[in-house]
DNA sequence: GCTTGACCTGGTGTTAACTCCAGATGATAG
DNA sequence: CTATCATCTGGAGTTAACACCAGGTCAAGC
């Protein structure tokens, strides 16, 4: 696949991927023998992953540690566990914050909700 | 309470409360004969809300534009309602995000799981 | 009355995560 | 053959969201 495929398959700017690669967010993609990006299916699944992993808010650093370590084989397993499981931890504290959050917005509105009730109903008395 | 207190006691840097105050994130704080800030309780539950929506990651354009119509009074009840609501839909939606990115990371970490044990029982065998 | 320390304002500096650009190159259409 | 076009690289520019700083004020302790 070209980047042109890829940018607009992912929508991220080809800028964007060509960054990702750059930092170590992906690994390497290869290049023909003209020196231009070629993808594979590989190559597609981590932009993909990569993607959904910072979209749920995941630091890039820890990222590009777990795409380090990918690449240093099976040795690496354990480690890649222990990241994950670590960033695990965090998404999972930042959803239940999201939670409280919620909640919150719920009650707001709700209240709001009455407000306007209330407003309406004194229009409706000014009318009368 | 001063601005040291208030800083303390929600954790955000003087500097940072000064900033919310200048782009309207939070409602102008008065300040006393001698010109410092002098927070009330209600300015204080205003740090505690911003805090608590910034953190859920709701932009702080959305959050600014709440508190200048906040500050036009009870003519805007309906508008505030509505730029909750918008604001709720989109933390919603972050949330069902960040849920399938964790279901990902529950699998990946599983399969992670299985790669150890066997690597393990690799090393077992090698063993004897 | 002088020093100290918390606080002020206005403005500049920083960092992350892109985004844009200039100049070069290789393939392709006419 | 030439012009166009997608792509390349290295590097500079941008934006958001603070963080830092200089120079000044004011109240309090000694």
């Amino acid at each position: 696949m070209t980047i042109t495929e890829v940018s607009e398959k992912f929508d991220l700017t080809q800028d964007t991927l060509r960054y990702y690669e750059r930092i170590g967010l992906i690994p390497h993609v290869n290049r023909n023998k003209s020196g231009i990006r070629d993808y594979t299916e590989e190559d597609c699944k981590w932009v993909e992953f990569i993607k959904c992993m910072r979209n749920a808010g995941l630091p890039i650093e820890a990222l590009i540690e777990y795409v380090a370590l990918f690449q240093q084989g099976d040795e690496t397993i354990g480690s890649r566990k222990e990241l994950l499981t670590e960033q695990r931890k965090q998404l999972i504290r930042r959803m239940e914050d999201m939670q409280k959050t919620l909640e919150r917005l719920n009650y707001k509105i709700e209240s709001y909700e009455q407000s306007v009730v209330k407003k309406e109903k004194e229009l409706k008395r000014a009318e009368d």
